[in-house]
DNA sequence: TTGACTATGAAAAAATAATATCAAAGCTTA
DNA sequence: TAAGCTTTGATATTATTTTTTCATAGTCAA
């Protein structure tokens, strides 16, 4: 029986320690236990004997055993390294690979419903350090917003992500100049609030609107001048923003590239001056 | 240099052992390299002393150098398309199809790297409304920590999103309970005083604490009852947390599926709440 | 044929790795 | 809260593996 199976088998029946070594030997699988059990033990902080006694359990003579069984695995699945991967599959519960295979869609369709024109146009847009940079999202989908200006922080100066409280924004909408850009994020449940802030600050400054929403459009997108709209029917019961999550991670990754001299050189300053017992900077 | 190489650049200058030793090792490459030295010894009729020699006339540290570099062949050879993308850091051809396809694959390992059991426990625990959750991540992780606690805030009661800063942690320290869940995001460069907190939360109160971090395993596992390790390498300048992403909205809708009778009227009756110009409630 | 050299493996030594023991810590249950 | 059970890692022990040492056998040139 394969290990991974082995491991799927018992793992209802894993104590903490256990577990951590299951959770370390599915992820680098099934490179992670050839190591030696003293350098394992080491990576995964805990000890040899609890690995000694864990693959004992999983039914093997004793380490070396487990490690003979595990090279006979490589050696019986090179023939294809697909193997591996079908392996993997049939193991997952079927809830989790189900998700998994909407996921991967909607991820692909949302790539694909973005030209790379447009792409480029509105990373160069976030990337340009002449143009302040303001943030907010919905509800739910603001831990987008702060994913985004967490990143873009980190990359250049003038990124302000709105808070919650509309009561504070009109701080924000004096500032904004015809430069500046504000990227909204707005999936389905819309608020009013949002769009009515695009309105005024599109009156107000003029300023450029880049917006993330579903293809059913956030009324936001009527003030915008670039619209990125991703799929998010799950199939469930929460819409996903995993699609709209990786086209912020490949802009993100993009606008980093495309200056990576200047953000190299900010991040290494970011770190000399970070507190190191790690408070986290607010975002204003 | 692969192993493979190196016994060809030397093949001219092999006594007639190594020779034998040379044919063995190709025959059945690279595998005939992972028995112990004695038994290569027995299979080649040749002695564990050669084989040392040997090694070390092939430039490695010793036999056991000589397995590792073995091993790290065979797992790269088994590389998945997304490790193959990592190292050429500049994206040919269209940037976001590519980035898109190392984003699936990291998805997917991040799935295979979990065991159902594993997601069941830790959906059970965080969907139990007998349990309060407290929730925080590091300086960027913290928006999936933030886009976990506003879907739950929608499926029950008794969440908690811990404030960025510290100062503020006692307070919620205190109100921590033995049956409580502490939800930790953690991604590299972790951050020393989220560990802190799961130590004094443990310590205090003794909850149970899940914690979502990638392979190098955050110094917060150390303390943890669960822990979701996923990839985050995407060969690119930053991480991508995209897997991670996708793992919890897995765990969101399975929790809210599990419980949809109390979600629904839950939700139908935040509806029914909700200031509808739209102010969003803040994390408290 | 001899002598100088190399190659080789048996045996011993060393290094390394794995497991057993045990005390302490943690958890459960009454 | 205490007693009893389980889990855990430090330490000690044992086992295994690798390398060193060294004597012998083999090879080649003179």
């Amino acid at each position: 029986m394969q290990v991974r199976q082995r491991l799927e088998n018992l793992s209802s029946a894993l104590t903490a320690t256990e577990r951590k070594l299951c959770t370390a030997l599915l992820l680098d699988y099934p490179y992670a236990g050839l190591d030696t059990i003293q350098d394992l033990a080491k990576k995964t902080s805990t000890s040899p004997p609890s690995i000694s006694r864990f693959v004992t359990k999983l039914g093997f003579q004793g380490y070396q055993d487990f490690q003979r069984h595990l090279i006979e695995e490589i050696r019986q699945s090179n023939r294809s390294p697909l193997d591996l991967h079908v392996g993997d599959r049939t193991i997952q519960g079927d809830f989790l690979e189900d998700f998994v295979s909407r996921a991967v869609s909607l991820i692909s369709a949302s790539a694909s419903a973005t030209t790379s024109a447009q792409f480029e146009r509105v990373c160069a847009l976030l990337g340009d350090e002449k143009r302040n940079v303001y943030l907010i999202g919905g509800r739910i989908s603001d831990a987008i917003a702060l994913y985004v200006s967490r990143h873009l922080r980190q990359v250049r100066s003038g990124v302000f992500h709105l808070p919650a409280d509309p009561e504070i924004w009109p701080e924000y909408l004096l500032r904004m100049r015809p430069k500046d850009v504000l990227f909204l994020v707005d999936f389905r449940r819309y608020q009013r609030n949002l769009s009515e802030l695009a309105r005024r600050a599109k009156e107000e400054s003029g300023l450029q609107i880049v917006v993330l929403t579903d293809k059913w459009m956030s009324p936001t997108a009527n003030h915008a001048n670039e619209v990125f709209a991703t799929p998010i029917e799950s199939g469930t019961v929460w819409d996903s923003y995993a699609g709209a999550m990786v086209l912020m991670e490949a802009m993100l990754t993009r606008i980093a590239e495309t200056n990576w001299d200047k953000t190299r050189k900010r991040i290494e300053a970011w770190d000399s001056l970070r507190f190191d017992h790690g408070a986290r900077d607010d975002d204003q």
